[in-house]
This record gives C-alpha cells, sequence and structure tokens, in this order.
DNA sequence: ATCACTCGTTGCAACGTTGCAATAAATGCG
DNA sequence: CGCATTTATTGCAACGTTGCAACGAGTGAT
C-alpha cells in the first residue's frame, strides 16, 4: 500500500547521464548563467581568468549546446537541407553530393536535412515548408532550371540558399555550377582534332538551364569550326534500358550517322555505345565518342572513350562553403563559381 | 535627433509574416494556450464543440506545432538519422535508400537527417554523438558487421534504431534485411540446372554479416548438389576499375576456371564480365553468370545475365516503418523482417 | 443547504538558451 | 572625498510547447 513519491515522475526526458546545460557548468564554477552562456560564445568583456576556468568546466563535462534551446531562443535551427528532385541523376550522384556535404559541415556545428522529393513541383512545395517553417538555415538545390522556381521563391523571401547550376535571372544568387561550355568547347575541339565533321549531342534533360548552356555553345564552336551539328534530346528514354541501347543500334544504320558523338550522361553512353556496338559500329574508327562522368563504370566497360569528368563530391564541398558563406551575410555576388571539366582522353 | 522608439528592436526572428503559435490561436477562439494545445492534440476531455473551433482556427492559419519548442519540452525530436559509412556501396544505394525513407516519412512529422561517415570507425562515433546529444528519435543503419558496435552501443543504451543487415548478437533487435540465404539458393540451384559443376562466388566484403550468411549457404546448397564451390573475397580491388576487368581476363585462363559464377555486386560484375570476354569466354557457353542487381545497367550491358533483385528503395521504407514502429515502443522482436529476392532469369 | 463528484477549462512552471537592462565593484578625475 | 565612468558580472524575460495541479460551474445525492 506504499503510495508513489509524491515528486516521483518528475523527468520527462530519460534520465540516464544527464546531459550538460549551462546550469551545469554554472554551479560548478559558481558563476550565473548567464556569464557562462556569455563566456562560452567569447564574451569580450569578461575577466581571462573567468572564460579559462569555464571553458575548462564545460569541457570537463563535455558540454554542447543544446540544439532546441538554441533555436527557440535565437531562430537558428544550425540545419541545411538538401532538396533533392527525382529527376534522372547521373550514376551516385546523391551519394557523391551528400558525402561532399558532409566533408564541408564536418567540424561545424551543421546538421543536414535531406528532403527527397519525386519531381520538380513537389520540390518547389518542399522548399515552401523550409521557408514556412523555418526549418532550416538554407537549401541546396540541384538539377537547376533556367527559371527555377525553387529559386525565385527564395530570392522572394532573401533566404539564404546556394542553387547546383545557374538560371537566367538578373538578380544574382549563390550557385555552383559545372562549367558546361567549358566542356562543350572542349569535346567539340577534341572531335574536330579527331577529324570529325558532323557532332552529335545528346542530352537527357532538356529542362535545366545547363542544358541551354551546351547546346548554345555547341551551335557556336560547331560554327566556328565548320562542322555539323545536331541535337538530340532524350528525356522520355530510361538512361538503362534496352530501348537506349536500341537508340545506338539505330543510330548505327542510319545514312546520316555523325562521326563524333558528345553524351552528358554516362548511364546513357553506355547503353548507346553498346547499342553502336551492336551494329557493328566500331569505335574510333567510325565513330569517336566524348561522354561527361561522375564515376569509373563507363571507363571500365569502354576504355577508349574519352571522357570529362564532374567531381560531384567536390561539388557538394564548394556548395555547402558558399551557402554557409552566404548564411553568414555575404553578398551573393561573390558566391559564384564554376568547376572546370577535367578531360581524360584515353588514345 | 529622433532616438530610437524605446521599444523598438524586440524582435529576434525576422517578423516575415509572423509564423501561427498556440498563442495565436488562443487569442483567436478565446480559449487559453493549455486548452489549445491540449486540443490540437485530440485531447479527450474537452467539449466536441471546442476542439472544432480549436482546430477550425487552426487550420484557417496554418498552424503547425514548432519543432525547437515540441523538442525542447518533451526531447523528442522527430528526426531520424540515418547513419551512411562509406564503404563500397551498390549502384545509386544511397539515392533509392534516401528516397525509400523520403517515402516513409511522407505525412509524417518526422525529418531525415543524413550523417555521411567515411569509415566504420567514424560511423560508431557518429552514433555515439547521436545518442548523447540526444539529436534524433531513432537511427537506420546500413552494412551491418555480425557484431556491429553501433548495434551493441545503441541496444547498451536501449535506443531505438534498426539495421540493414542482421547481426550475430543474441538480444534481439529491429532490422530489415535482403534474404542472402535465399538468393545464394536460388543462384547456386539455378546454376545447376545449367550444368555448372564448379561455382564460384566473388563477394566484396567479408565484415558484413551478410558474408557470413551467403558462403555458409553456398557451402551447404553445393554439398547438397555435389558440386564444387569456392570463395573469392575482393575488398582491395575498387568495384570499376581496370584491375577488376583484368581479374576477369585473368580467370579466363585460368585451368580451373569455375562454369558458374555468382556476384553479388553489380559493378564488379560488369567489370568482371568485360574481362572474361576479352579472353574469348563466351556466356551462356563457357560460364554462366548471375549477379545481384540494383540497378539497370548490368541488364542493359549484359542482357543475357541472369540477375536476382535487391530493391533498395522498397529496403528503404521497410526500415522506417520498423523504425517507427519502434520508436512507438513495439517490442524488438515482432520487428524484423527479410526481403524476397526476386530472380530475373534471362534466357 | 451542504457535500462530493464530474466536466471542461485554466494558470503555472519548466525544458535550455540568449539579449538586455541592471547591478556591484573598481578605477579615474577634479 | 565625491562623482562619473569603466569593468565585470548578474537577474529577468522571452522563444513555443506540454504536464500537472487547480479551478469554477454544474449535477446529483444526502
Amino acid at each position: 500500500m506504499t503510495k508513489s513519491k509524491p515528486d516521483a515522475g518528475r523527468n520527462i526526458r530519460q534520465p540516464r547521464g544527464k546531459r550538460a546545460t549551462l546550469k551545469t557548468i554554472s554551479e560548478l564554477t559558481g558563476l550565473s548563467l548567464s556569464t557562462v552562456s556569455l563566456s562560452l560564445r567569447g564574451g569580450a568583456s569578461l575577466k581571462e581568468e573567468t572564460r579559462q576556468k569555464v571553458e575548462a568546466a564545460a569541457r570537463s563535462v563535455g558540454y554542447v549546446p543544446d540544439r532546441a534551446g538554441v533555436r527557440l531562443r535565437t531562430g537558428k535551427t544550425n540545419v541545411i537541407a538538401l532538396v533533392l528532385d527525382g529527376s534522372d541523376e547521373a550514376i551516385d550522384f546523391s551519394r557523391h553530393m551528400i558525402r561532399g556535404i558532409g566533408e564541408a559541415i564536418g567540424g561545424t556545428r551543421y546538421h543536414l536535412t535531406v528532403m527527397p522529393e519525386f519531381d520538380r513541383v513537389a520540390s518547389v512545395e518542399t522548399v515552401r515548408y523550409i521557408l514556412e517553417n523555418r526549418t532550416a538555415d538554407g537549401v541546396i538545390i540541384t538539377h537547376t532550371g533556367a527559371r527555377d522556381r525553387r529559386v525565385q521563391l527564395m530570392m522572394d523571401h532573401d533566404f539564404p540558399f546556394v542553387s547546383h547550376g545557374r538560371t537566367e535571372f538578373f538578380t544574382p544568387h549563390p550557385f555552383h555550377d559545372f562549367h558546361a561550355e567549358a566542356f562543350t568547347e572542349l569535346a567539340v575541339e577534341r572531335l574536330v582534332e579527331k577529324g570529325c565533321r558532323d557532332v552529335m549531342l545528346a542530352i537527357g534533360d532538356d529542362t535545366t538551364n545547363n542544358y541551354h548552356n551546351i547546346v548554345r555553345t555547341l551551335e557556336r564552336a560547331a560554327a566556328r569550326h565548320g562542322v555539323k551539328s545536331r541535337v538530340v534530346v532524350q528525356k522520355a528514354i530510361r538512361p538503362a534500358s534496352a530501348e537506349m541501347r536500341q537508340f545506338g543500334r539505330d543510330l548505327a544504320d542510319r545514312a546520316d550517322r555523325p562521326d563524333g558523338f558528345i553524351c552528358d550522361s554516362e548511364t546513357r553512353a553506355i547503353s548507346m555505345l553498346c547499342g553502336l556496338q551492336d551494329g557493328g559500329v566500331m569505335l574510333e574508327r567510325d565513330i569517336h565518342f566524348i561522354c561527361k562522368q561522375t564515376s569509373d563504370i563507363l571507363s571500365t566497360v569502354f576504355p577508349g572513350v574519352d571522357t570529362i569528368e564532374e567531381d560531384v563530391y567536390a561539388a557538394g564541398v564548394e556548395l555547402t562553403r558558399l551557402l554557409l558563406r552566404r548564411i553568414d551575410g555575404e553578398p551573393a555576388e561573390t558566391l559564384q563559381t564554376l568547376s572546370e571539366p577535367v578531360a581524360h582522353w584515353r588514345s
């Protein structure tokens, strides 16, 4: 018949080992909460002796500021959000991107939350959700469109973000992008060098701004070198599929088969190359092929194919650095970078 | 000389459009904060009329509970953490996993944070960090080892988690795993059916529990069918590489070349198959090949190769469902599932 | 009319943090 | 020595939420 003690059940959280808070340090040092808080944030008005005392105590109890407390008080979430749309991606794109971001936030307070979405429409809603609920301090978006609605939304709200890819908007915003123009120039030049007179470009998604950059550059470069150029958009075809392979097979038989080919996707390139081979087309004799590459797979299967590397890991690192600087208040104009393509000529 | 107004500068956050809080609803309905809070969480003791009034008001102002407030008060983060180790992964594994998790947390309060780590040692530290700082309500780990230290750590702390992969621990914990034994049985049976007498298994990582399951099953199945079996661990070789291709090439020339081959990685399989072809080995005549598959690439390059599919997306969904049930207090014993392999025989 | 009880609602304190105004102690100056 | 100024520290309130004890009003029994 023992009644439960009157002061039982006070703990809301599991008290397993009780986290250290400012209060812990306060009691330990005999200083007030405010002083401790101030001190840990480097308060300049404090005595050196005090600061050391606080720091020692904090270290000894392994103090780490409570994210919920900070967030509630300051509104700062210490979170950056990566918004993935579900569209056609390069091999292991997400993986490299995420590890790049992870590398860049290592040693900072920041956490990464990933919001996976299935299409770009939904991804606008995701961004809106983040803005309205202030659920992150900054956002990284990928596969940016020329007049991307997510970019517009975040600019309207003056919310820190960085896009992987550029836009057409007049107002500047932070971005990091693969230098698609340099890639295209490099590719065309290489093909011309090898004697090509008729270059075809295959591209997977004509809704990104990237598309326009590449196509425009191709046309100019081809004109400059006096060679023919064509573009084929393969948006509707699954990158790795029998259909894609058949596309290569059909190409092999065409009377107007190009003698130079540029492809912006490793996956689609592999499929097409298989198809071309099926049709008896021989690489480096009947056709020259150049492909953008994000993994080692293409080079393992077709070691002879020239590739141009896009380092998605490095892009993740750079995007994050830009974003953090943006969050710290740097103006957008100074936060725009390109990554130069790295050519791997095989022959 | 106008002094700034005495009550200026009160807002800590940007007041852009001011988020709705319980207070907003309270003022709107004339009810107290407590009542509003209670009502929104379905308080059974309230008048039906009140609840509807609150709900209407909440809807009209688009109320969403503040995560920081809830977290501070209750300790509940509404976050699940995915701990990725950086080891050898199947193609687009991260991507499919993340999208599966995204699918399963859709419509819930939960957010996903991803903690990318470069090796398994670091990933133990990551888990420790999550536990000590209560930075998530539950954890998903992948590439689980037989006596995985992360699992041990979380069991010791009685912290909700689920592992992709099983362990040898006696105490039960939630997991979801590919049914590697069924995969192996299926593969051996198929090869034997095709007339193979000498089966080789190539596997990439002998530190996961998965490894032991597969090897044990292989040996038993081979013995049962009266065929020879061998295992080769390819841990040190990069999955897509000239080296891996060379491995296939060398295999082609070996006097003791097997007539049946099982591979647990699509990437390595592609490389090896290229090497075998280089050596003049013909598929389905000189050797029969079976591979575990997580994307479409292998089938596009080698349409004739039998594959067995592991659906990583579905695994992400299932892992998340199990974890959420675990967080809600279900016992571990009831939260253990396997996913059955799906065979794609091509001939 | 008083009591005990239920029903529906409310006030208060606390979670961990930080900005600000206020304090106390030490110093400088006339 | 008194007053103003600087230096070092502190108390208080607030961010948004929830658990709990307490409240007043109504009901029914005594």
